[in-house]
RNA sequence: GGGGAGAUACCGAAGCGGUCAAACGGGACGGACUGUAAAUCCGUUGGCUCAGCCUUCGCAGGUUCGAAUCCUGCUCUCCCCA
């Protein structure tokens, strides 16, 4: 199974090694339809928030292993199961959504994905559940679909079980035909024989599977991937200020880099083999390193995974501006979140609290006066030692920018307008 | 439809008339130590014109010198029975 004639290696043999891999059925089968011409597969994106995170990369990345393999890819831009929302995983009902927002949130994940996947002719798709699921008529629905579904069934699935004691609206209890469905409609449409998704979507995904079989009497597959927690047990990807968003505007590529920077060394093989298309040698070779030399494989990791995301001209200023700033080096830090503040206002002074919280790196002027009390602020090169300091003129350097720190890595740059 | 339980800060969870800006745990943040890691230790964690003041304990009223704590109504959630 091993085989390593590295250009001829298998997709799945790949995805395995890569770490990609949790649950799949029927894996002779499934390695066997990867290889065939005109493999099709699908991964369903849930546009229940503006902009796609981290955790949405790793089935990204796996999709992209795939289509380099050859396969043609769906992706199914959950418009329609979006307005019923799923209730895996989750111990209440989430908010239901306005249909417009979903519909905005369609838009700029579509644009966002295009990075990545390149929607053109036939070989990457591009489809929106709404555009079938919309038009079903219920009891139609309910005689064609809903009479191969077990209610006994589908309440001892581990999915639901977690709600029964919660409670499980109506509405939630039937995401899982709307799935399903899904899977029917692409294998009808496209031939589509195997649908991709996070593990959290397994029992989703069989449903699925077993609705084609049932109704088409054909074979279809289901891959998961894992759902990644870090070495500290945190949920892949957050942070203080949130998720890390794949949107530039909400997580600047030069926050996105250090995140991957900031990584637990315990993870950093790990994320290597999933989120870069690295050679296994190289990340062989990078898992290798000890102690303060991890520090080289994670500016490998960073500087990747911000490539792929964000393009190699933003990574690499995004490292250059890391170097900089923590090489101790005063360089230039063009990727540094700024904020411009009026002349005006920086010649009547500022008070240190005031500048922290219009940074945006306090929330309130008690908590900048908090940071300031705690040692934790930094102006220009300076600690700011009184909580009334008043930040003029002469704080800034000759091109009218002041540098501010907070903590150990938080930068913000003030610039005069 | 009937009966019961409950809604406290980011989360979990105490408090049941004053000493409550609200115990404790987790998380997060700051400091020390380091390698922009982990672990550990110390500190912080409503707002403000900050040794003082203002607004918070589901929402709206009420009792009281005084309420997160008592009363009334409302909203929502959960459990049991139908």
């Amino acid at each position: 199974m091993e085989g390593s004639h590295t250009m001829t290696e298998h997709v799945l043999d790949t995805l395995k090694e890569r770490g990609f891999l949790q649950q799949s059925t029927d894996e002779v089968g499934l390695r066997s339809y990867l290889s065939e011409m005109g493999a099709t597969c699908y991964l369903g994106f849930d546009p229940t928030a503006g902009s796609l995170h981290i955790g949405s990369l790793l089935p990204i990345m796996a999709l992209k292993h795939l289509q380099d393999a050859g396969v043609r890819t769906i992706a199914l831009l959950g418009g329609g199961t979006a307005m019923v929302g799923d209730p895996s995983g989750k111990t209440e009902m989430r908010k239901m959504l306005q249909p417009e927002q979903i519909m905005q949130n369609a838009e700029s994940f579509k644009l966002q994905l295009s990075r990545f996947l390149h929607f053109d002719g036939d070989r990457s798709l591009w489809v929106n559940n709404a555009d079938w699921l919309g038009t079903l008529s219920y009891i139609t629905f309910l005689r064609e679909i809903g009479r191969h579904f077990s209610v006994n069934r589908m309440l001892t699935a581990e999915a639901y079980r977690l709600r029964l004691e919660n409670g499980l609206s109506f509405i939630e209890f039937n995401y899982q035909l709307l799935q399903a469905y899904d899977y029917l409609e692409l294998f009808r449409k496209y031939g589509c024989r195997l649908q991709v998704g996070g593990d959290d979507q397994w029992g989703n995904c069989l449903a699925g599977k077993e609705l084609v079989r049932r109704v088409e009497s054909e074979e279809v597959h289901v891959m998961t991937f894992p759902l990644l927690t870090t070495a500290t047990g945190a949920k892949m990807g957050k942070t203080a200020a949130g998720a890390v968003w794949l949107d530039a505007n909400l997580t600047s590529p030069y926050e996105f880099y250090q995140y991957w920077i900031n990584v637990d060394d315990r993870d950093v093989e790990r994320f290597l083999k999933l989120y870069t298309f690295l050679p296994m040698e190289e990340i062989g070779r990078l898992a290798q390193l000890e102690g303060a030399q991890i520090r080289d494989a994670k500016e490998v990791l960073a500087f990747e995974v911000t490539k792929v995301v964000h393009g190699e001209q933003a990574a690499a200023q995004a490292r250059a501006a890391a170097q900089s700033l923590f090489g101790g080096g005063a360089a230039d830090a063009e990727a540094m979140p700024e904020t411009h503040v009026s002349k005006a206002d920086v010649e009547a002074g500022i008070s240190a609290p005031e500048l922290l919280a219009m940074a945006g790196l306090a929330k309130s002027r008690s908590e900048g006066r908090r940071l300031i009390q705690q040692g934790g602020v930094q102006l220009g090169d300076r600690r700011c030692e009184e909580i009334d300091e008043m930040v003029g003129p002469e704080h800034f350097s000759g091109d009218g920018t002041l540098i501010v720190k907070v903590g150990k890595k938080r930068f913000h740059r003030m610039v005069i307008q």
